[in-house]
DNA sequence: TTTTATTGATTGAACGTTCAATAAAAAAAT
DNA sequence: ATTTTTTTATTGAACGTTCAATCAATAAAA
């Protein structure tokens, strides 16, 4: 039924196969027969809109980033507290929005991050959430404590949040979020309250 | 060459193979012929051996999940000491231990686990070991905190090793075990503390 | 009638597995 | 000690399958 304008029709349509894909059999195999079955299409589309088989996935991934940062945006700009507390606090909760943690989502995000690790383009965009989310938080941190202490918090909570993403992802009747932004926020608690009374030394790892 | 006795020899070669051949191209790239290149030999002994590709990767993944259990072993049963803090901290150890930390089990594991959300045989395999990890967390909690608080400390912290891992695996450099070992012990000292000393009522998430 | 969107059979490449052939060590025989 | 036989380990070409990409044909809107 060919109309004009389709093309980000499509685009949306592929996108969202290509999630349910991956969340039914994983990304190792899905094809473009099964992706285009989902979307009720055929397969040679794909190659029309989006040049081949590894532009679907990137386009894909670059979704669900761009989705996770409006998550966490749309979130800070509803502040009225400027305080580095709920800041952060909104940067948690926005990592764990419904839309992001459940259903095909998740699994996806999981199945690229690995992905990422040998394919460059990926690895890219993989690496811009990154750095933002990691210096966002440190931002905010650093305007209550010490640099050095701002940057271990910063590492702190990101591996915490990450974490509990994979450990949803793996479990199969999902990520408890209610959990997972309980146990987020009372390690933020934490930070803060450890820089409010700094116990004796302790640290004597490294 | 046939010696008797190859076997053994053998496995190990082709598992080594695995995971250096994971490391350099991912597991999607990582093919029989890649596998018997690196090992020295020709594509057909790995069925031989392991029955298929499939039987390979199971007996890699188990490798890994067994030296990282062995690594956190060894150092429990060294322990002077029986406090639950010093088991927890033997934990900790282990499980960024350099063998494992460093090199091509690194990107293996992450390989795997995310792998593992579609393949029930690898998925049995991580269910076991996390259910492990998490009771053994659990008990020594339970030892100084009540039994909530017990299970929110052993989620936290297996959550945040999981997370340190998930982004060392990412990272061009490697993990920095050192820092990860910090973070880690910093949070339990502060799971400890604040055990310690109950703060006022900030828990309003749910 | 022209333009645009879509199809699906076809093509060629890549992969895992198989298995008859081979080669080397071990055992037996001379 | 040497030769012959048996056992064991290993090879690699051939096979069948699967997949992504292509493109001429088609069908619906404009």
């Amino acid at each position: 039924m060919p109309k004009v304008g389709m093309e980000p029709i499509r685009r949306q349509q592929l996108i969202n196969a290509t999630m349910a894909a991956i969340d039914e059999v994983g990304l190792a195999e899905t094809t473009v027969m099964r992706i285009a079955r989902h979307a009720g299409v055929s397969a040679g589309i794909i190659s029309h809109y989006f040049g081949g088989k590894d532009g679907l996935l990137e386009a894909t991934m670059r979704q669900i980033l761009t989705d996770l940062s409006g998550a966490v945006a749309v979130r800070r700009n509803a502040l009225e507290d400027d305080s580095p507390r709920a800041h952060i606090g909104a940067i948690i909760e926005g990592n764990f929005d419904r839309t992001q943690v459940t259903g095909p989502a998740a699994k996806t995000w999981l199945a690229f991050w690995a992905s990422s690790m040998h394919k460059p383009m990926l690895q890219r965009l993989q690496n811009v959430n990154d750095r933002r989310l990691y210096s966002n938080l440190c931002h905010q941190f650093r305007r209550v404590m010490p640099r050095a202490e701002a940057r271990n918090a910063a590492r702190g909570l990101a591996a915490m949040i990450d974490g509990l993403w994979l450990r949803g992802a793996l479990t199969p009747e999902g990520l408890d979020a209610a959990e997972a932004r309980f146990l987020a926020h009372t390690y933020l608690d934490q930070l803060f309250a450890h820089y409010g009374c700094p116990k004796t030394e302790s640290n004597t790892y490294s």
